[in-house]
DNA sequence: TAAAAAAGATGACTTTAGTCACCATTGTAT
DNA sequence: ATACAATGGTGACTAAAGTCATCTTTTTTA
């Protein structure tokens, strides 16, 4: 078969969503003959909180969920990663322990690329080292205001929030149902409560006509009582 | 009173606690001819959440507290910026509107740098850009524990971490306090609590004789409690 | 330096969310 | 196909933290 130029980073085409889009030929050539694809199962690892390593994983294929364990032994999920998504890029440039865990979804297909290619493409290449700039000040922004939602609303308007946010982010099924299903637990975990009173506020906006469930699958009726919930209107 | 040289951002000590020691001579001088120092007075905002920047702000002396708004009405604080932090790198870089608000929480010397230094730093001088990415990367780590400490542990623990991260980052002085005194509603809004409530777990934390308070000012008796109350041990 | 404003403190009460126990349903592996 | 594990769901209770009201103390400012 003919598939090894798929398998090349130049004609990839999850590049496009990810800074190693401001990488130059030279610089994809190299990575590419470095880089090591791997399948990860469902529940299984890509690292785990406190390992040094390596080098990033780029997400081809699958849904990663990242946490970090309190001292109270619960997760508590800080990003749901997809497709086009680099993790580790943090612990790589700063060259410390993962913070987080990265745990798979459903089964995966990730790149690993060894960190000498990423550090030196941020030196050689202000390009690049701007387009990781960019990602990371975003993520800040995102993080700043997660603090924000978590210290001043109710789990009632932190878990509206979280539906809107992966109806927006990830999109709906011809159904309409959100494409990423998830757990209670781990929806629990995003918000930062307990599963019970996730699945009983669920159970409260399917009663109020907000949502309706199917399984783990969720589709909005009512994505304006949502809105007007967690913005506190 | 010759006292231009010390105006000048080449011989500014400040720089040296920042990204800002990784410009060379030239782009140094640029900046320094170009740089706009600045008085503020306890309580006046440097800048405010959703202003758009013309550059960044290089703290010089004084304390400014970094929070936002959420929709109820209520600040959280995200960071307490002390000298040598520089304020509003992250909307600059990302050319959009500032998500946060920074408030002098005393009476305040900043520099003003126009924003094309930085970017054009940026692009000129890749050990610029690596000093920045590191320091936002650190940030986000930052930022990724708060959103766990908020998400898993009680008002109570994470009044002791406030508590043990302000004594650790800011010193005491000769008697032993904290150098960093803030108002109670301050320190609540760090912590993401209510104000009362603040002000009622730190007597709970003097009567068991953790910490000693006099006014504003803030002494940690006993160290150990505080960690393992904070750590859940 | 007196008056006003801001900050600190406490009590009483309410609301919110966590915990524990239990059972039902769904998914997975042999 | 069956058993086992994981996930979903609910009730009862408890604990944690927010709110409101009120008063004292400290700080600021005219």
């Amino acid at each position: 078969m003919e598939n090894y130029k798929e398998d090349r980073c130049e004609n990839c085409l999850v590049r496009q969503l990810n800074a190693l889009n401001s990488l130059n030929k030279d610089q994809l050539k190299r990575i590419s003959d470095s880089k090591v694809s791997k399948s990860i199962k469902k529940g299984d690892a890509i690292f785990e909180e406190g390992e040094k390593l390596n080098g990033v994983f780029c997400v081809r294929n699958g849904v990663s969920k990242l946490s970090k364990m309190s001292d109270n032994g619960k997760d508590t999920i800080i990003k749901i990663a997809t497709r086009g998504e680099v993790l580790g890029q943090r612990s790589v440039i700063t060259e410390e322990k993962t913070n987080l865990s990265a745990v798979a979804v459903n089964d995966m297909e990730v790149c690993f690329i060894p960190k000498v290619h990423l550090l030196e493409s941020i030196n050689d290449n202000p390009g690049f080292a701007k387009a990781i700039l960019l990602q990371m000040a975003k993520d800040l922004k995102f993080a700043d205001n997660v603090i924000v939602n978590i210290a001043q609303k109710t789990v009632k308007q932190r878990l509206a929030e979280a539906i809107l946010y992966l109806d927006k982010n990830f999109g709906v099924d011809a159904e309409g149902f959100i494409v990423m299903t998830l757990t209670r637990e781990d929806i629990a975990n995003i918000v930062g409560t307990a599963k019970e009173t996730c699945i009983r506020t669920l159970t409260s906006f399917k009663k109020q006509g907000w949502i309706f469930t199917e399984g783990k699958r969720i589709k909005i009726e009512d994505h304006n009582a949502l809105l007007k919930l967690a913005e506190n209107r």
